[in-house]
DNA sequence: CTGAAAGCGCTTACAG
DNA sequence: CTGAAAGCGCTTACAG
């Protein structure tokens, strides 16, 4: 088990001559390639497992001219704040990439990104076969790595017609807004910011459609949203000032995550708006601190770990299959939706003298 | 600068061929080695950077027997939890590495490990030359790092002589506590868990010694420990309550983190203890939550990035130097401790009725 | 079905 | 100071 000092590495070569075969037999065995007889694989299986034999990711990385690594890359700001979220899409990728034998090279970039100067450095060297990118990214990036030609998937976020893998996201705020219409409300508003972003639009989207749906009309006035800067606790708190402030006060809100949500609540406290009782906040991702605030939030969740996992799984298949059917036929690239799930835990509640 | 298909990637061969010497003189002119001329190295690096060539690892590393990435282990439940501790080592660590030309694997292993099941992937492979190890971890795992023979650096976190990077617990634990102290607090509580960690056992020796430093008798019922478990908000605030149920209360308290400090404060609140008229709460890590909460958290600032980078140039150090040194002397391990800063912000303040 | 040989792109003694 | 050659550990045509 221990590797003590002095006793060499094995290599192919040890492992064929312990099963008294050439060395690219032993190759053809171990990769389950060729024609190789029953007998002589099981022979070669057992010589390697005997001796402990590991190849060498270098040499065949040498050879195949692959080098074995998938890049994952998302913004510092999106890496270190404080609800870990595509922390765990990185652990969906990475764990889907174990799978596949392959390494995650994590890098992150700036939120300004400029092109020389903060390029990750396996995209430079070429170091990996292919990239992750998750969440929202600049522009500049996303065209330095369509420039490599290495193959994508964006996670979270889209771009043109680069490959994707999504929440549902207007499905996921139209099961909350109509959480909100069965509970009696009617005067429902939205707090978003950074409008821009593909999945803020169609979370809004989803909150219009469940409106309509019922029959409401989409009151302006009541869709309270910071077009620039990011959808942050803080942003929620400033927004929540703007909600309170409304004439007549809206009694349920759906927020566009479970950040602003939590700031919404902040500010509820601050001004002693009790909640969920003369106000019901739902919020959207699920990430830790929602179960855990006073009030526990309601929200919808989204499954991070797994849109990691598809992620990479998606990127396997551009990265494996470009030699074998880029010849055949065409492929088109296809988006994948990932299905929320609506979570209602105590920041909601009927509608106050509402009987249903 | 975009790669067109088919514009092959250039080679050291390619290299030579333009500066019109061998290729053993490219390789040397390019990494600096034995004698080349002024005129030839400069020749040769012109050529590089014309034919934007980049070395590829894998051939480098089949000759040179390294691989060129170094492992970064924590527990997963350390790296998804909601404040971003171990995630801005981490960051550190990679910035680090990328001077040192070296690639970061991430690897997270559970909680309860258990060896031949979770071991990392890199491990079995071999697929690195030295090891970081973030935070507690199983000593199981500890040990089959140790069996492995690569060279390891823990951080923040102490196992008998391994090398290690940690925080100046015990300085900052009595930095915070001189701080009450000076604020006219006498009746300090503390609050932790998880005592036999190296890092909570220091924390509370710090707290030992600043109250006998001020002469101050250490009282046993004032230190609110949960042996097990871990030194999260859920206990924070389970021993929150016990604290306020103390007879008489305490004006103050050093807890052992920020998450139990925020822990904590959230119990003051619950019970309408004011904080911090009635009741000073200091935390540790200075974590992004302490600058939100309300009142903001009075801390000791942790250097996250910078543990990251000092481990990660250390263990630079025992990769590297191994071969350059073992024979020449022997070299001790040390330990490298991080001095840490007293942030004083609103949840401490001068005890009531007190007068300089 | 199996073996001998070439070659991936580098580095490193070794001659000169 | 510079070049020719060997070799790192694999995979992959190519013979047989």
């Amino acid at each position: 088990m221990a590797k003590r000092p002095g006793s060499r590495r094995r290599t192919i070569k040890d492992v064929a001559a312990e099963a008294n075969v050439a060395i690219s037999t032993a190759s053809l065995a171990l990769n389950g390639k060729g024609y190789v007889s029953q007998d002589t694989r099981k022979r070669v299986l057992e010589a390697a497992k005997r001796l402990d034999y590991v190849p060498q990711p270098a040499a065949r990385q040498l050879v195949t001219q692959e080098t074995g690594n998938v890049g994952f890359v998302l913004r510092a700001d999106h890496f270190t704040r404080s609800e870990p979220f595509y922390t765990r899409v990185f652990l969906g990728a990475e764990f889907e990439a174990e799978q596949h034998d392959r390494y995650v090279l994590l890098a992150t970039i700036p939120e300004q990104y400029v092109p020389g100067e903060h390029s990750p450095r396996f995209l430079r060297q070429r170091n990996v076969d292919g990239i992750l990118v998750a969440g929202k990214v600049a522009p500049a990036f996303l065209a330095e790595v369509e420039a490599s030609g290495l193959p994508v998937v964006l996670i979270d976020f889209e771009k043109d017609h680069l490959p994707n893998v999504v929440v549902d996201n207007q499905a996921g705020a139209r099961s909350a807004v109509d959480h909100l219409l069965g509970l009696g409300h009617q005067r429902i508003s939205f707090v978003g910011a950074d409008m821009e972003h593909p999945a803020v639009a169609s979370r809004l989207d989803g909150y219009r459609l469940a409106l309509s749906a019922a029959g409401l009309p989409s009151d302006p006035s009541l869709i309270l949203a910071k077009s620039g800067g990011n959808p942050d606790r803080e942003t929620g708190k400033q927004l929540g000032e703007r909600l309170l402030a409304l004439e007549p006060r809206p009694t349920a809100v759906f927020c566009v995550n479970d950040a602003t949500a939590l700031g919404v609540l902040d500010t509820a406290k601050k001004h002693d708006v009790s909640v969920p009782r003369s106000l019901s906040i739902i919020g959207f991702d699920d990430v830790t601190g929602a179960q855990t605030s006073i009030p526990s939030l309601t929200t919808v969740r989204v499954y991070k770990e797994q849109l990691g996992e598809l992620a990479l799984r998606y990127l396997a298949e551009l990265m494996g299959g470009a030699e074998q059917h880029s010849d055949r036929y065409q492929r088109g690239f296809h988006d994948i939706k990932l299905p929320t799930e609506l979570v209602v835990r105590n920041s909601t509640a009927r509608r106050e003298g509402d009987h249903e």
